[in-house]
DNA sequence: GTGGTCTAGACCACC
DNA sequence: GTGGTCTAGACCACG
């Protein structure tokens, strides 16, 4: 796993830690059983402190994602959470609405968004090409 | 414009009511020239503090999509920004990628997203159907 | 609300303040929007670290016991988590076994078990009499 | 003696053996001078390191409920200990009231907790039925 | 004043 | 080595 955070991102590292660890089980680069980097190394290696990289790795805990072995390590879960749908749905109604403003406003029209949609398909199988962007309204 | 905010929501209460205001501009609901509800009044029918909206104003000012004219109120600019195209489309992909890595978690496909895309665009158009989602990952 | 927590128990301290806080809940003693203590103040009361107070409500939220509205404080939720019915009557069944165990190899007998159970239930509703005692196998 | 483990669980491993075994005692289906599987069979059985084995027969030594005779193998006490009377029941109340506590959250009540401990003493008697489950708040 | 985030460093329990 | 817990202090965002 090769993660990159970027410090001055709006979105606390923490996040970012989460949010790139579920594109990579999204993406199918993680997957179950697999195990995670050491909370400790993984922040020797982005250089942050180690308690930014366990609170990402507790919340992934709390949502399912990944389970710890005392002693042994973080892993993948085996049986992913199957969310309530209802609520994803909700969800990624508002992440496609907030997507779809933001492109309009910027006078990009509906075809564009979806070719934006299959690149982020290539990126979440094949691993970011490029750093995470800050987000905005 | 009847906007809905929800104070336990991760997102801040003055980037819910930007948020909102932003997708009703995207969407057409909210044309250049046309008249933003005082923050004053805004913040009773919301029941939050004056403050609070007029933050939100500020912000959306700022940004150059709506201008407040002294003695007569606050209106959405004539020209909307035209914002660094680059940008937004960085910002664009990240949407696009945690939108999409959302929906495969949940088990959906791409042409689930797509169609979660056109929902959108109907809601972006003709005014939401239901209350802003909380965000997740 | 008077918390009681004692530093050299076996049981982490955010977790004797969990329990408190449920417990509580469980007795009626803490209702629904109730406000509860800020985390800072709270700590100070306490005589430990912020964190981890903060740490108790945090697992507390994610556990759906409380809520936090940024700026305003932590309240307890208005509908309490119904949780999976079955995981929780595992657990119950696991504790029930654990308390009987521990009152048969002090040679105590089911009815001792059940008076204390009845003083138990007397506690939750009037707050504890007593500290927290130590965990054990 | 057929003993459950869960590596997952919050209980550290040589905890649940010390629990099952103790548990065992207190339904009798251990008794004084019955001999127990040795260190190295059971972690074999089990699949873990014989020293989290061995580190639970040296706690159920040190209080006193098997005994180890060089060579032979260990044993259950002939004279179990008679522990603090005092300290148990303190136990034994904080156990009660975490029960019941848990019981109430999950809109449970006070008969359905002694029905809760019924089953518990069946299961004593005759051996769990089930695995152990996860710990709570 | 409230919560949200982060740091640097420490000690312990577990395997 | 791993994760679990705690401390003391800091800065920022929010209402």
């Amino acid at each position: 796993m090769q993660l990159l955070i970027n410090p001055s991102d709006e979105l606390p590292i923490y996040r970012q830690i989460m949010r790139q660890i579920t594109e990579a089980i999204a993406g199918g680069r993680l997957k179950s059983g697999d195990k995670l980097t050491s909370h400790r190394e993984l922040s020797e290696q982005l250089v942050i402190a180690p308690l930014t990289v366990k609170k990402a790795y507790d919340e992934l805990e709390a949502l399912g994602f990944i389970e710890t072995q005392r002693g042994r390590g973080t892993f993948v879960c085996a049986t992913l959470p199957q969310p309530n749908l209802e609520k994803q749905i909700g969800q990624i109604q508002a992440a496609a609405r907030k997507l779809l403003s933001q492109a309009y406003l910027a006078g990009l029209g509906f075809p564009d968004v979806v070719k934006a949609l299959e690149q982020a398909d290539r990126e979440l199988t094949e691993g970011p090409a490029a750093p995470q962007e800050k987000e905005s309204v």
